[in-house]
DNA sequence: GTCCACATTTTGATGAGTCAAAAATACAGT
DNA sequence: ACTGTATTTTTGACTCATCAAAATGTGGAC
């Protein structure tokens, strides 16, 4: 009973919180999932009663869907899949980080366990992918990563961005322009509500405002 | 209109002779061409028809099924992207050349070309697959390779062989353990007819007898 | 409390790909 | 020519995933 790339889909989305940018409630809406894949509502209703038969998510009508443990374990492989390959993709095959997601979008849900391994070993067996994301484990296990975003950390403080959560290729290439990747020294000097803006100092005191949606898809860690 | 698995699956089957190991005669019959994908007959005939109304076979009811010209271009495109991955598993990967065939399946029908084109430029751009197969270039072109097999060569007269045409597992195991892999140089010492079989001296003085039927499948080149 | 806007679910239908079994066809052998 | 066997096509039905649009439920504004 492999599930299919649709259950697969479905799965990950609800793990993902069906591109939520806040942090990850306990139900999914129906909307936001519909929304997240690409499908009517309707559709997506009837396919997570047909998940919540099979034992992966709970359904709670009108009310949203929650990954049961089965459909987290699920989930959290092809999520490693995903990631794996965006990893390989970048280290191995020369692909920018902008580059990689729609390729590890269509090739986690073929490529087998065995393949993902060789290659997270070739990787070193890495805990995060280029954008900072966690890898999980083969056991769907994912390390807690205690991290703010650039909207909550201390100011005038040094920190290290260590996650872009966002695939979009255009802000991907404006974060890489800006030398504002993964693994970069920062520090926020000032936020504005009024102007909806954060400015940051970055590497060789470059100066640059970006918006506080963007900000918070910046997350940082404490030096 | 990209064509889906399934389609591919079809012009790969056709492309291939679906399975026949007589040389690849004009017309696949619909039985063999079920057959070799592992579906009803009736399915094939229906499908059969579907890729005729897109321009990519030719069918003849009763006779059989032919590929296009359009039809032969794509099929040559999903067996490029088959024997590349092929080839990037063995290669890069560390895989035996008798455990790729099932991960390429999968894999050929949603890797981009641009990541065939990068496997396929780190390979140094090999001609042929681990298999002795040959790879067709990006516009679905095959070089015509010139041979025989062991059933046709000249008798006492070394030749190297270059190509194995058979994916089982179990085959090319036996294949690998009595060193008749592609690149061994051997020497057919003699067939018999009554006894189906083919005596072969092989790297070290090496003596082995095969059934013509599996003789059938190793093909070689003059030295 | 009532009502309304919005999210969600239901309903009926569609397309792709498949099967089993019945009907039709081709062709080899006499 | 005729008949029987094997192949092929047709038929009717099924599953999966989807949509559009109608029906229903939920929760906030007043």
């Amino acid at each position: 009973m492999l599930p299919s790339s649709t259950v697969e889909n479905y799965l990950k989305a609800i793990y993902l919180g069906a591109g939520a940018l806040t942090p990850p409630s306990r139900l999914v809406p129906m909307g936001q999932l519909a929304g997240a894949l690409g499908v009517a509502p309707g559709t997506a209703t009837t396919m997570v009663k047909t998940l919540a038969e099979s034992g992966l998510v709970e359904y709670e009508p009108y009310a949203g869907v929650a990954l049961t443990k089965a459909g987290q374990k699920l989930a959290a492989l092809v999520v490693r899949r995903h990631r794996v390959i965006e990893m390989f993709l970048v280290r191995m095959m020369g692909y920018g980080w902008d580059e990689v997601h729609d390729e590890a979008e269509q090739m986690e849900h073929v490529v087998s366990d065995r393949l993902i391994d060789r290659m997270d070993e070739m990787l070193g067996r890495p805990e995060v992918d280029p954008h900072g994301d966690p890898i999980p484990t083969p056991e769907g296990i994912v390390k807690p990563q205690p991290m703010q975003s650039l909207l909550t950390c201390p100011l005038a403080t040094p920190v290290t961005i260590t996650r872009v959560i966002d695939q979009d290729k255009v802000f991907l290439r404006f974060i890489e322009k800006h030398n504002l990747k993964p693994g970069e020294s920062i520090e926020v000097e000032a936020r504005d509500a009024a102007s909806d803006s954060v400015r940051v100092r970055g590497r060789d005191e470059q100066r640059i405002t970006i918006g506080t949606k963007a900000a918070s898809k910046l997350l940082v860690q404490a030096r």
